[in-house]
DNA sequence: CGGACAAGCTGA
DNA sequence: CAGCTTGTCCGG
């Protein structure tokens, strides 16, 4: 006897469901599998053999085909319900549904999953904050840096089946002994698939947004703000939408936390429950702010007289430069201050003797706006060179970190590197940002958040300011909300500007993108026609952005055009636009 | 994705 | 018009 199921295949480019014959005996060689919506198989697909999941069981044949046998079955897949999830997802960010059910299928073959007895209950009592917070039934809870996610991680646990997503494996990793210790017993995503799929309480990344239990009873993201829970990639899902949705299917409680919340995390109706004034401010570190254009110019150094004495002081310094955005800015040589248009108020690099704007075509004389100078610098740093410089300043050893740095010795207290170093380092006395004005000032709409984000992170390595934590930025804007912000410890003001700044200029969460690139992106957009609500403008070759103020109403629209064969991307709502 | 097949291009 | 390239279609 056989049965007929219905098969996507794992091959993003095709997205098609097919029908299949599956017989007792192709069922009967995988004993331990059980044959359910998720189950992975194996078929030939037009005389290739290729991966596929059943997304529906028993169901009628069109008329006029001759259905081919499922020719083995793998693996147990993702539960029924993350199936429907896929497709949801592909909604939403017009992504195919086989990019989700591969993030939601383990890499390895699954050939039997037993059921975990019963419901944890933690040993320790979980702190008033995190109690309070999940008794909510959804809250976004701002808690400052310095606080520790262990208690809100128990409070997940306590309520049953809790996922829990943090921004990296390392904290996932750290957090998941943690509660080992407590007495909970987690699952690590995507290294105990199997567990969580049993129901156990999971801890993992952005993919484990997509791990496989059944029945959620709470959901907790810590570091919300952090833009590692975004697929920078189409489709530009976010693990935070994800888990959201899947507590709402569910019925679950859940948290999103974070010491600077998401604009989009304020805006979902949700209360937003804080720590008072005091116990926020003691979570953050001392900021101290450099303000460059009060350096002796002579020096021409990327190092602040106040740097200099904090590394002569001979504690632990974590010196961050960003390197990624090459030398778009310049400043005047005579009194420091940052060159920009006069119209935007953007950032002008320099070019000749002309000061002009990478793509607004804006242009200027180079003369400061302030004291009429002509000679204009080029801000221009490189981590290899830094560190030389350090060395020689410091007279101290200098650890050089980035991407590519494979191991770190355990000796060193005094680093330099990009971003990544603050992945990398697990503590520190002082981290220094030795221009941070590249991160304020980057032409991204999210700039000032990922800013403050680069902060926290600064933060966490320090601790609090008790504790003499302390975080130094040197800045040619000091007065920038951000840095205000974090001066004095209050991430809701900035998030009050930020949220008036996207209103006014209309961007996320306030209203809606989706950029439409690749060599088929003009063909889709002549498709797609000119829909009344969206606002459709090139951006530049190959590439528009498409405005909306309603996200449904966004998506509804794009859905619908027939898709034009041929490279084309569809972000929505990325991070860089 | 990758094979099948059609339509378009070239060269003797 | 064979032989090849390029493009479009479609899979159970």
């Amino acid at each position: 006897m056989s049965r007929i199921v219905r098969v996507l295949p794992d091959e993003p480019a095709v997205d098609k469901e097919f029908d299949y014959l599956l017989s007792d005996a192709v069922v009967a060689a995988s004993p331990d599998v059980p044959i359910r919506i998720g189950t992975l198989v194996r078929i030939d697909l037009r005389g290739r053999r290729v991966k596929g999941w059943i997304t529906a069981l028993d169901v009628l044949p069109p008329d006029g085909v001759t259905l081919s046998e499922v020719k083995k079955v793998s693996s147990v897949g993702p539960p029924a319900d993350l199936v429907e999830l896929a497709t949801w997802a592909s909604q939403q960010w017009l992504g195919s549904r086989v990019h989700f059910l591969r993030t939601a299928t383990h890499t390895r073959i699954v050939s039997s999953v037993t059921p975990s007895a019963g419901r944890p209950i933690p040993a320790t009592a979980p702190s008033n904050l995190a109690t309070e917070s999940f008794r909510r039934g959804g809250a976004v809870v701002r808690m400052p840096p310095a606080s520790d996610d262990f208690s809100l991680a128990i409070a997940a646990a306590s309520q049953g089946r809790a996922l829990v997503l943090v921004p990296t494996l390392a904290r996932a990793q750290r957090l998941a002994l943690a509660m080992k210790r407590a007495g909970v017993d987690v699952a690590l995503h995507p290294r105990d698939w199997g567990a969580s799929a049993g129901g156990r309480t999971t801890i993992g990344t952005r993919s484990a947004a997509w791990a496989p239990i059944t029945e959620l009873d709470a959901v907790l993201v810590l570091d919300e703000q952090d833009q590692a829970y975004q697929s920078e990639a189409a489709p530009t899902w976010h693990a935070r939408d994800v888990v959201l949705e899947r507590a709402k299917r569910d019925g679950a409680r859940w948290v999103i936390a974070s010491p600077a919340p998401s604009l989009e995390a304020l805006t979902c109706g949700a209360p937003l429950l804080t720590a008072d004034r005091a116990t926020e401010r003691a979570g953050w570190p001392i900021v101290d702010l450099v303000d460059l254009r009060d350096e002796p110019p002579s020096a021409g150094s990327w190092c602040s007289q106040h740097l200099s004495r904090t590394l002569s002081t001979g504690r632990q310094v974590v010196c961050v430069l960003n390197r990624k955005g090459r030398a778009r800015f310049a400043y005047c040589a005579q009194c420091g201050e940052l060159a920009r248009s006069e119209q935007t108020g953007k950032p002008l690099g320099l070019e000749g003797d002309r000061l002009v704007h990478p793509f607004d075509g804006d242009e200027r004389p180079a003369v400061c706006s302030e004291c009429s100078s002509t000679k204009f610098r080029r801000v221009k740093l490189g981590v290899t060179g830094v560190a030389q410089e350090l060395e020689r300043l410091s007279r101290r050893p200098v650890t050089e970190v980035t991407a590519a740095t494979e191991a770190l010795p355990n000796t060193a207290d005094l680093y330099v590197g990009t971003e990544a170093v603050l992945h990398r380092v697990e503590s520190a006395d002082t981290v220094a940002f030795l221009d941070f004005d590249q991160e304020l000032l980057a032409p991204r709409y999210r700039a000032g958040e990922e800013a403050m984000s680069l902060l926290i992170q600064a933060a966490r390595l320090v601790g609090s300011r008790d504790k003499g934590g302390r975080v130094v930025v040197q800045t040619r804007i000091p007065q920038h909300p951000v840095l205000q912000a974090a001066v004095n410890a209050d991430p809701g003001s900035l998030a009050r500007t930020e949220l008036e700044v996207r209103k006014q200029l209309r961007q996320p969460p306030e209203a809606h993108w989706a950029i439409i690139s690749g060599a088929s992106a003009d063909q889709f957009i002549q498709r797609l026609g000119s829909p009344e609500g969206l606002e459709i403008r090139p951006a530049n070759e190959n590439r528009w952005r498409i405005r909306c103020d309603d996200r449904q109403e966004l998506v509804d629209h794009l859905k619908n055009v027939d898709r034009p064969s041929g490279r084309l991307r569809i972000e929505i709502n990325p991070l860089r636009a």
